[in-house]
Order: structure tokens, then C-alpha cells, then sequence
DNA sequence: GTCTATATACTGATAGAC
DNA sequence: GTCTATCAGTATATAGAC
């Protein structure tokens, strides 16, 4: 659809979006959706804040675009399709954890957690999508005879999924304090019928 | 120190902080720390903004206020001193979840956890406490010979909290698909030789 | 203790020149 | 595509009458 275009013109306006994008993400990491400002958004990416709104109409389209990129980028980092348990864990072991990212996830999830939030719903189907991959990475270890017979799929995922955001707000309020793979794997491990 | 008041004054005023309290509570938990205006709190709690600022002088002012009076509560409620595990379980599981706690702890803690919040200190301050206590909780289980050998007191309590954490915000974003009891039971039971 | 009125600042968004 | 100028709305906080 949008094919043949004049190449310099819109790589420097996809350029361009990109910085604000950052921009928009370390604003809204810091301040979540209600306490950032598209004036302070728009000085970060070195243009006025009537240009911006150029680009991003509203607050909550920046917001969508700051979150949907974010999303799409963290699901390209970890691989699609779903990995299978160990390696999800250990890919997850690995990555660095970046403050602006995890506070991104936070702050906006637990803002967006109230009903009319601008942003609830989508924060609702990601937690919803993101509980289902898990869950199903718990099936596929069951299959394949990894987890252990009493072990309930969805619980494990649903549990899962919690001590990781917990694990996160805790990081960033004792970034030194915490052991996140090691909580993980010893509360993964008594699942499991092989090691992690 | 506040002896000797005249009666009847004092209930009123404290009546009336009540309220602000209350209103404060409900905003708050609802927009967090940013998005929560001094005018909507006191049209809830029937009086004017200026007529709010009398009692509490400013929002900040006010927000640490709520958050102590019920980090108090909490505490009274679960009784002093700290519970052994399989009582402080139990009165968990009894609790009913109100939304607007619930909100409350998950939408300050996330705002909070930016350091120039202005109650980013006393989220640090309330979250290490927390953890103190559910350490010194497992603590006392390893004494008690409840707690399985290999368990780490420190990383079981970081876990435990991080997944209280986690479930509380799954709850508030599906009520419905979600066992924090059981889940919560399910996690710990590994870790101990006598059964929740 | 509560009010009205107000100071001051910042918000998101729009209009229109270039 | 970017800007300046501006609008209308809202924010916290203060001053001072009652």
C-alpha cells in the first residue's frame, strides 16, 4: 500500500517519528500518560509542540504509537512464534533490563488497569495475549513431558506472569536488592521435571 | 501531646478530615498522583478546594495522608506484631479485595517508583518494610521446622511479595479470571513441609 | 473553618503563515 | 513539515472577607 515513495522524504520523516518515539517513551516512562507533558515530549525530540501533533495527533495516539512499538519490538526480540519454557527463560535471563522500559510497563499498566483510562483497553488485550502465550509455552512443556502431572497450565501461567511484573516494580525500587532470574527459576523449578 | 481539646470541635474536624480522606482515597486510587485534581477530592468530600487546603495544605500533603492512614489501617487490620505464615495466609485469603485499595497500592507503588515522585520515598520506605516483614514471617516457619531446608528466607520473600504484587494487578484488570489464593497457595506449598 | 475571588502557570489542541 | 500565536480549559495555591 504504501509503496514507491520518493526514498529521502520518508526515510527522514520515519526518522524523524523514531525520535519522537523515544522521546515520547522517556516522558511517559517517567510520568506515565496523565503526569507527561506533549510540550516536554516534543523539546526532548528537538521540535515544537505543534510540529509534534503534526506527526501524532493527540496524547493517546503518541501514547499507542510509543506502546505499540515498544510491544511489537519486544516480541520481535524474543521470537515469534511462541518459544518453548526453557528458552523463553533463559532469553528472558539474558536481556538487559532497561529502566525506561520496564517503568513504561508499570506506570502504564497499572494506570491502565482503571476503566477509563485512554489506554485500558489495549493494556487489558496485551495482558490478556501475553497470559495466553505463557500458558501455552506451560502446555507445550507439558507435552513434551517437562512439567509435572499436577500442575495446572493456566495457574502456572497466571503465576508466572504476576511474579514477573512484581519482580520489575521491585528492581526498580531496589535495583540491587533483587535476584530476578534466580526468584524465577527456584519458583519455576518444583514444576518442572527437568532442571532449568 | 493533644490532650485536654474540647470535645465536640475536635470530632468535627476530625469527621471532616475523615471525609477528605475518604474522597482522596477514591481519587487518587482511580487517576494516581498526577492525574487526580484538588477540586474533584473536595467536591467529593462537600466542600471547596480552598476550603480542602485549610486542613491539608497541599496535594502532596494530602496524598501522603491517605497513604499513611491506610498503611495503618492495614496494619491494624492484620494485627501487630508480625503474624506466622500460615495465619498471615489465612487472613489474606479472608480479605476481601476492595478496588479501591487495590488501586491505590498498584497505581502509587508504579508512579512511585520514579524517583522524583514526591512519594517516591516513602514507597521505598513502606515496600522495604513490607518485604522485613514477610522475611522475618518465613524466618520464624524455618525456626518452626514448617520451612523446607533449602529454602532461601530472603529470595522466598521477594517472591512471595513480587507475586502478591502481580496477582493484585491481574485482578484488577480480569476480577473473574483470577485465584490469588490458590495461586498464591500453590507457589508456596513447595517450600514448606506442613500444608497450607 | 469555610468561602469567593484571584494569581500564576501549564495543559492539549487549533489556525494559519511560511 | 514546521513554526508562532493563541484559545479555552484546568491546575495548585494564596489572599482576605466572613
Amino acid at each position: 500500500m504504501t509503496t514507491r515513495r520518493r526514498r529521502g522524504e520518508y526515510a527522514q520523516t520515519l526518522a524523524r517519528r523514531q525520535e519522537i518515539l523515544n522521546a515520547g517513551l522517556a516522558v511517559f516512562s517517567s510520568s506515565g500518560f496523565h503526569g507527561a507533558s506533549l510540550r516536554d515530549v516534543a523539546a526532548r525530540a528537538g521540535l515544537s509542540q505543534a510540529g509534534l501533533l503534526h506527526h501524532y495527533p493527540s496524547k493517546e495516539h503518541l501514547l499507542k504509537a510509543v506502546f505499540t512499538w515498544r510491544d511489537d519490538e519486544a516480541r520481535r526480540q524474543l521470537g515469534e512464534p511462541v518459544p518453548d519454557l526453557p528458552t523463553a527463560t533463559r532469553t528472558r535471563e539474558a536481556a538487559t533490563l532497561t529502566r525506561e522500559l520496564v517503568q513504561l510497563h508499570v506506570i502504564v499498566s497499572a494506570e491502565g488497569s482503571v476503566a477509563d483510562h485512554p489506554i485500558h483497553g489495549y493494556v487489558l488485550e496485551r495482558h490478556a495475549s501475553v497470559l495466553e502465550m505463557v500458558r501455552r509455552a506451560f502446555e507445550r512443556a507439558a507435552v513434551a513431558g517437562e512439567l509435572r502431572r499436577d500442575v495446572d497450565c493456566a495457574s502456572a501461567a497466571r503465576t508466572l506472569m504476576a511474579l514477573m511484573d512484581g519482580l520489575q516494580l521491585q528492581w526498580l525500587l531496589h535495583p540491587d536488592a533483587v535476584d530476578i532470574a534466580g526468584d524465577l527459576r527456584r519458583c519455576l523449578q518444583p514444576w518442572l521435571t527437568v532442571d532449568l
